[in-house]
DNA sequence: CTAGTTCCCTGGCCGC
DNA sequence: TGCGGCCAGGGAACTA
């Protein structure tokens, strides 16, 4: 799934194929992809010319001339750039015709993301975005600790709270907690002040690096499209020995969310 | 206010 | 081989 570094190099990798391209058509082909009233959304951005393309968290915000809308890829959103000669294959679900006679192909196979009209000028502070925290390399210490410092919830949780930090998803939040050294299922209320800042330098550090990777595709479509997935280095997600001490790497649910740790080199405490 | 639950979806997987 | 059942998973909406 797209977290924070893969939504950012799917944003650059978009912004180098459909920056100044003016949309002549816009078909619908599932309506519950788009939040409010679908109509509103093809007539507002008809003939509207794309001018940028911004992030927050997890969400793209397509700013085109007087209006703009947020996209958020959820589990299995993508984007695809075809000839508008190309057959729709069964999961594209939206498309925006250009006037060079190319198009943009939103994809999503289990049909979670969504798209939606926001106000051009005050989106960062309207709902949706408005509910989102700090990204973690603006994230104050202080703040988030006064937040987490009384929690039961585990790290884990709290890492995956897009209100507290936004961009992490399930497996950041894993390899955040590994190279924590800390048991994911650790309550928040346990991390002194100083852990908690270790924390958001852990979450930026990870994140950074996996933008960085990210940027070696940035110019390039993979077979199915702009996902901006790459061959991110990962710690425990998914692996089944430990990285540090070749131990093996235990799977159990927390929250609802399939985790994985180290249980030698992860500990549950601060 | 915080925390817990349900829902949205479909491909992939399991068992028979 | 085919089919029914189950399930992951981000975030909104809702309930306790």
């Amino acid at each position: 799934m797209p977290e924070l570094p893969e939504v950012e190099t799917v944003r650059r990798t978009l912004k180098n194929f459909i920056i100044g391209k003016e949309i002549t058509k816009i078909t619908v082909h599932y309506d519950n992809i788009i939040t409010g009233d679908t109509n509103a959304f093809v007539t507002s951005l008809t003939g509207q010319t794309i001018r940028d393309i911004d992030r927050v968290g997890k969400y793209l915000i397509f700013i085109l001339d007087t209006q703009a809308f947020i996209s958020h890829l959820r589990m299995e959103g993508k984007y695809n750039i075809v000839a508008a000669s190309k057959p729709l294959n069964k999961h594209e679900h939206l498309s925006f015709l250009f006037s060079d006679g190319s198009e943009l192909r939103y994809q999503d196979t289990r049909k979670f993301g969504r798209l939606e009209l926001v106000n051009k000028e005050t989106y960062r502070h309207d709902l949706p975005l408005c509910k989102l925290g700090p990204e973690p390399w603006d994230a104050d210490p202080q703040a988030i600790y006064r937040k987490i410092h009384k929690s039961n919830l585990p790290i884990k949780t709290l890492l995956l709270d897009q209100s507290l930090m936004a961009g992490i998803g399930n497996i950041y939040a894993n390899e955040i907690c590994f190279r924590m050294k800390i048991h994911p299922a650790t309550p928040g209320k346990r991390l002194s002040k100083k852990r908690v800042a270790e924390l958001i330098d852990v979450s930026t550090e990870i994140l950074t690096q996996a933008i960085t990777q990210g940027g070696t595709t940035i110019h390039s479509f993979d077979a199915n499209g702009i996902t901006g997935l790459f061959q991110v280095q990962l710690q425990v997600h998914l692996q089944k020995n430990c990285s540090v001490c070749n131990g093996a790497i235990t799977k159990e649910m927390v929250r609802g969310r399939g985790t994985y740790y180290c249980p030698t080199c992860q500990k549950k405490q601060g």
